[in-house]
RNA sequence: GGCGCGGUAGCCAAGUGGUAAGGCCGUGGACUGCAAAUCCUCUACUCGGCGGUUCGAUUCCGCCCCGCGCCUCCA
């Protein structure tokens, strides 16, 4: 079975291929590293990660490039504000970045190209489109593209310029209009100013640092070469970012940019647009705070199609805890050695298992997958006691494999969970010593007392849980 | 104003021209002295509203209402 993934340039369902034949190569638009990435960041990097992980799966070799903006005005503006070095500055969010990407278990790119390391590769491409016309430096001393020049502009945004320049409400307004020659022409390199402070190079227009959106152009050709398979982003930056790729790109090198476009839909948290003023804007460290793991966030994110808005929620991320725990359980009960069974590949999968890979395989639809995840799930709690040694070392295979495929790590998952049961059985000894008294009025049948004692604890902020040799403390949260 | 996406049970969320996956919550039950956990069971005569096409529409078409996105460097 192919895998398909919806095209935002053909508006279709279209194969991924690799063009070569052997190895897909894609780019994807990182973060500007300016501050804490929130979870609708990674909802869209995590899209990407499921998209590599299916292509690997699926037997396609990747190259995966995902490049890293430190110099943009956020990060100019913040780095001296803090009186930091440009580059000290973006390295530190960079690093808390990729900290937060390894616990979300994404998969590292091949290349992480950041723009400042590429001013050269970038400087060359401007001359590029100089030489063939496709450029001017305006009267600012900046350098522009020339929309005007590249007759498919707008073609991947569906966008008419015509149309659009007549009516946006006099959104279309800058401060340099007239250092251009139209409106919709946008910069290549801008000219040193002073609120940049020391963040300049040199370059053949004099003085100044690259504009955004020729940095993704010349770091794809740099890694990817000139034409490449899959090219992915968020939603928001089909238009103007990729348009403008591709126009500069095409415009330098005469070929086909991408061939496929991919974008990911934003989140809403609550129902609500994420936003600073409503303080919706999580971090995976705020969501690790109120006691959620990785894993239950990663699937929190990965649990709505990805071409439709989530709505991410604090039930849907209990759901997600519920789910993890659910499997926690019966993989625990199958008691099974994880190390000593082999690895299936998607193609050896069996039931509903099959059909949540061919789920996957159909436009990432992850949340059917989820779906026919659960039905084996359910079948599984059901049969845990009578399967064969054989059957429950496949059952868990496959599961394994699924999992795996969506990225979620059921051993980390696990693991972290032990260890939680481990520091949540020492508790106070104020609280140990009334649950023992409860435990010991118990075992005389005073339950009245017993009951007592166990609401007293439970004020006390923790549960009580019998055994059949004791009794167990665990803090309620 | 232009372009685009979406409105499916209390909540999250798939899906199909032929009669609504899955999860959370909730219900009832088993178990338990009582709990917790676990397991079993049940839970949308209906898919924003109104028309149309059709033997039949939640699924296609039209209009309307509501939400969201892009149209100046936001994933």
């Amino acid at each position: 079975m192919e895998f398909l993934l919806h095209n935002t340039a053909s508006g279709e369902r279209d194969p991924i291929q690799a063009s070569d034949g052997k190895t897909v190569r894609f780019y994807c638009c990182g973060p500007t590293v300016y501050g804490p990435a929130h979870i609708g960041n990674f909802r869209t990097f995590l899209i990407q990660d499921l998209f590599r992980r299916v292509c690997e799966a699926s037997g396609l070799k990747t190259t995966h490039v995902r490049n890293v903006t430190d110099v943009d005005d956020k990060t100019i503006r913040e780095s001296m504000a803090q009186g930091m070095a440009l580059r000290e500055f973006t390295a530190s969010w960079q690093e808390k970045f990729e900290k937060d990407c390894a616990e979300l278990n994404l998969l590292a790119p091949h290349h992480s190209p950041s723009a400042v390391d590429h001013i050269d590769e970038q400087i060359r491409l401007i001359e590029q489109l100089m030489e063939k016309g496709h450029a001017y430096q305006g009267n600012d001393g900046s350098v522009y593209f020339r929309v005007s020049s590249f007759d498919r502009y707008g073609e991947l945004a569906h966008i008419r310029r015509d149309a659009q320049k007549e009516n946006a409400d006099g959104r279309i307004n800058s401060d340099d209009e007239y250092s251009k020659d139209d409106v919709a022409d946008f910069a290549l390199w801008k000219s040193r100013k002073e609120e940049d402070g020391a963040n300049y190079w040199e370059s053949p227009w004099g003085d100044g640092r690259p504009g955004w959106h020729i940095e993704c152009s010349a770091m794809s050709m740099r890694y990817l070469g000139p034409s490449i398979d899959v090219h992915g982003g968020g939603v928001d930056l089909t238009f103007p970012h990729h348009e403008n790729e591709i126009a500069q790109s095409e415009a330098a090198t005469g070929e086909r940019f991408v061939r496929h476009w991919f974008h990911s839909a934003h989140l809403m948290v609550e129902g609500r647009k994420m936003s600073k003023s409503l303080g919706n804007l999580y971090t995976l460290a705020d969501l690790k705070e109120k006691g959620y793991q990785p894993e239950e966030v990663r699937w929190a994110l990965l649990s709505g199609h990805y071409r439709k808005t989530l709505n991410f929620t604090f039930d849907s991320l209990k759901a997600a805890q519920k789910a993890l725990g659910r499997i926690g359980d019966l993989v625990e009960k199958l008691d099974l050695q994880a190390e000593d069974i082999d690895d299936l590949a998607p193609d050896q999968l069996e039931g509903d298992f099959r059909s949540a890979w061919e789920s996957l395989l159909t436009d990432l639809n992850v949340p059917q997958a989820l779906g026919f995840l659960m039905k084996e799930i359910s079948r599984g709690e059901k049969s845990a006691g009578s399967l064969s040694k054989d059957e429950a070392v496949r059952w868990f295979a496959s599961c394994r494999a699924l999992l795996n495929t969506i990225g979620v790590n059921l051993e980390a998952w696990l693991s972290r969970r032990v260890s939680e049961e481990d520091t949540a059985a020492s508790a106070p000894e104020e609280i140990s010593k009334m649950a023992e008294a409860r435990w010991a009025a118990k075992k005389e049948k005073d339950f009245a007392e017993a009951d007592r004692l166990r609401n007293e604890i439970s004020e006390a902020g923790w549960l009580v849980k019998d055994t059949p040799d004791g009794f167990e403390l665990t803090p309620v949260s």
